[in-house]
RNA sequence: GGCGUCGUGGCCGAGUGGCUAGGCUGGGCUCUGCAAAAGCUCCUACAGCGGUUCGAAUCCGCUCGACGCCUCCA
C-alpha cells in the first residue's frame, strides 16, 4: 500500500487562511506549480529558500508515493514596471551590450548550478515564458472575447473592476478593491489604463524595446502575470492542486493569476495556495533590487562581508530547514555557526548507526519515534519539528552505541531506514566528508595520526602536540576517542 | 495612509488553553598525558497592560515595537 494512504497531510492554504486536510483532485496524483525566478541576475539565497521549501515538499510527496508533476517556470521575458518603459532583462541587455537571450542564458545556467550545489531535485517541467508566447496571445484573446479585457493603443489591459462585478478580485490577498481604489498612489506618467488596478496582458513595445513578438494588437510583449496562468493551465490543467511561491508574489501576481484563469476558464484554477516566507538579512527582506542580499556562491566560498567563514550548501540547507517555511528566517553568522554544529552532530550520529549491533530485545520504541517524524511532516511540512525528532534519534544512536539501549535487528533496520530517509531523501541533506577530502589526503592524515600515536606511546608530548596543533592550523582536527583517533577536515 | 503578519530563555527557532520542543552558547560531569572532540547533565522563556477561563505564552481587546504587501521582487 502506498504510504500516502497512511498519512494525512494538513497544509496551510493561503486562500482560506487555515490549515486544511490535503486532498488531491485525482487520488495519488499531484499537480504543483511554483513561480520560478526572473533570470535577469544571479539568484540570491532568499530566492533559494523558497525553491528549497518546495523541494522539500516535493520530496515528501514523492516519498509518500504520490505521482507528482512539479512545474517550476523560468521567467525569461522581463516583467514591466508601471512607471518604466523598459523591463529588467532589456535593461541588463542594453547595459551589458548583450542579447536579452544571452542574459537569460547566463542566469539560467547560474540558477541551475546553484540548485545543483544545494542538492535540488529537478522539477518535472521547467517551462519558459518566451516558449509560450503563442499560448499567451490565445489567452488574451479569450479574455477579450469574454469581455474582461480592453485594447488601447496596441496594449491590452485586464479590466479589474468589471471582473470584480461577478468575481472576487482580492480573494487570495484579502484585499477589498474599493479600499485599493481609495488608496491608490498617484502614478506619474500617463497611463492608458481605465483604472489603476488594471494590469497589462499585452504591452506594445517602444522602439527601443528588444524583446518583442507579433500579435493581433501590436508588436509587443506579454504582461507579467500571464505566463504563469498559461503554463500552469497547459501542463497541469484548468484546475490543479497546489500553486506555490514566495509571500511577496501573493499580491498582485497570484491574485492576477486567479483573475486571468477565472476569466479564461470560468473556474478557480488552484485548490491550495502555498506561500513561503522571506529570508531576512540584517533584519530586512533579502531583495535583489535593494541590494540587501547574499549570493549562494558567496556563502559556500566564503567571499562576503557578512559571514566569518564559508558554509557548505548542506549546512545552509540545514539552517533553512530548521525554520518553518511560513516563518521569516533571519540569516546571520551566529545562526549559521550554530546550524553547522548541529548539522555535524546529526551527520556524525547518522554515520554511527551502521556500527550499532542488534540485540534480542528492543528497549526503545522506534515505531513511536518514526510516527513522530511523520507527524511533524504531515503537519504542514514542519521541518523544524522533524529535525527536533531527528535529534531524539541522535540521542538514541548514542545510547545504542554505548550499549545503554538495545534494538532488535528488525527495529534497527526501521531506525536506520527512517533516519536516512528523512535526512537524505526528504530534507535533502548530504553526508559529511563525501567530497571534500580525497583518498590521498586521508592517507596522509592517517599516517600523521599513526606517527602521533607512536610519539604518545613514547610520551613525547611535544611531538604529538605539534602534530595535532599544526594539523589544526591547516584545518584538520584530530579527535581522540576510545576506539582510536579520527579526524575531520 | 490602507491591508496583513509577527514579537518566545544569552542567540537561533518550534509549539500551543493545563503535560519536555529542538539546536547553539554557558555551567557541571565522564573520557583524556593535557587539550580538543564526543557523550551525559543543568540553566525553564513566551513584548507590555487589561479581559475571558478552574487554568493563557497559547483566546479577546488595547498599547508599544518589528517586518511584509500596497511598485519589480522567492
Amino acid at each position: 500500500m502506498e504510504l500516502y494512504k497512511q498519512h494525512q497531510i494538513k497544509l496551510y492554504n493561503s486562500l482560506s487562511g487555515k490549515k486544511e486536510i490535503f486532498k488531491p483532485i485525482i487520488d495519488g496524483y499531484i499537480g504543483m506549480y511554483v513561480c520560478g525566478p526572473t533570470v535577469y541576475s544571479n539568484v540570491h539565497l532568499g530566492n533559494v529558500r523558497t525553491f528549497m521549501s518546495f523541494d522539500m515538499i516535493y520530496r515528501y510527496f514523492m516519498h509518500l508515493g504520490y505521482k507528482v508533476r512539479y512545474v517550476r517556470n523560468i521567467t525569461d521575458a522581463g516583467h514591466l514596471t508601471d512607471d518604466n518603459a523598459e523591463d529588467k532583462i532589456s535593461t541588463k541587455a542594453r547595459l551589458e551590450k548583450l542579447e536579452p537571450m544571452e542574459i537569460v542564458q547566463r542566469y539560467t545556467v547560474d540558477f541551475h548550478e546553484v540548485l545543483k550545489e544545494y542538492n535540488f531535485l529537478s522539477p518535472s517541467i521547467e517551462p519558459t515564458a518566451t516558449g509560450h508566447i503563442v499560448e499567451q496571445i490565445e489567452a488574451i484573446q479569450t479574455i477579450i472575447d469574454n469581455g474582461l479585457a480592453y485594447v488601447i493603443n496596441g496594449s491590452v489591459y485586464f479590466d479589474v473592476l468589471k471582473y470584480n462585478e461577478k468575481e472576487n478580485y482580492g480573494i487570495l490577498s484579502k484585499r477589498i478593491i474599493e479600499d485599493a481604489i481609495e488608496n491608490t498612489r498617484e502614478l506619474d506618467g500617463q497611463s492608458d489604463k481605465k483604472n489603476p488596478q488594471d494590469f497589462a496582458l499585452w504591452k506594445k513595445a517602444e522602439p527601443e524595446h528588444i524583446q518583442r513578438w507579433n500579435s493581433p494588437w501590436s508588436e509587443g510583449f506579454p504582461g507579467w502575470h500571464l505566463e504563469c496562468t498559461v503554463m500552469s493551465t497547459k501542463y497541469l490543467g484548468e484546475q490543479f492542486d497546489i500553486h506555490g511561491g514566495g509571500m511577496d508574489l501573493k499580491f498582485p501576481h497570484h491574485e492576477c493569476e486567479i483573475a486571468q484563469a477565472q476569466a479564461c476558464n470560468h473556474k478557480a484554477p488552484v485548490n491550495y495556495w502555498m506561500h513561503t516566507n522571506m529570508l531576512n538579512l540584517n533584519g530586512k527582506k533579502m531583495s535583489k533590487s535593494t541590494g540587501n542580499s547574499i549570493l549562494p556562491g558567496e556563502i559556500y566560498k566564503g567571499n562576503n562581508e557578512i559571514l566569518s567563514k564559508a558554509f557548505s550548501p548542506s549546512v545552509t540547507r540545514f539552517f533553512i530547514m530548521q525554520a518553518h517555511y511560513r516563518s521569516i528566517l533571519d540569516l546571520s553568522n551566529d545562526a549559521l555557526l550554530a546550524s553547522e554544529k548541529g548539522y555535524n552532530r546529526l551527520m556524525n550520529a547518522q554515520q554511527l548507526i551502521d556500527t550499532i549491533v542488534p540485540s534480542n530485545t528492543s528497549s526503545l520504541d522506534i515505531n513511536i519515534w518514526k510516527q513522530n517524524c511523520y507527524d511533524a511532516m504531515n503537519d504542514d511540512f514542519n521541518s523544524p519539528m522533524l529535525i527536533a525528532q531527528l535529534f531524539e534519534g541522535v540521542k538514541f544512536v548514542n545510547l545504542l552505541v554505548e550499549n545503554k539501549a538495545t534494538l532488535t535487528i528488525d527495529d534497527l533496520a526501521i531506525f536506520r531506514n527512517t533516519f536516512n530517509t528523512f535526512v537524505f531523501d526528504i530534507l535533502g541533506l548530504e553526508s559529511l566528508n563525501s567530497d571534500n577530502n580525497s583518498d590521498k589526503l586521508s592517507g596522509v592524515v592517517e599516517l600523521m595520526i599513526a606517527m602521533r600515536n607512536e610519539a604518545r606511546v613514547n610520551k613525547d608530548w611535544a611531538l604529538s602536540d605539534k602534530i595535532r596543533d599544526e594539523l589544526l592550523d591547516l584545518g584538520i582536527q584530530l579527535k581522540d576517542g576510545k576506539e582510536g583517533t579520527t579526524f575531520s577536515i
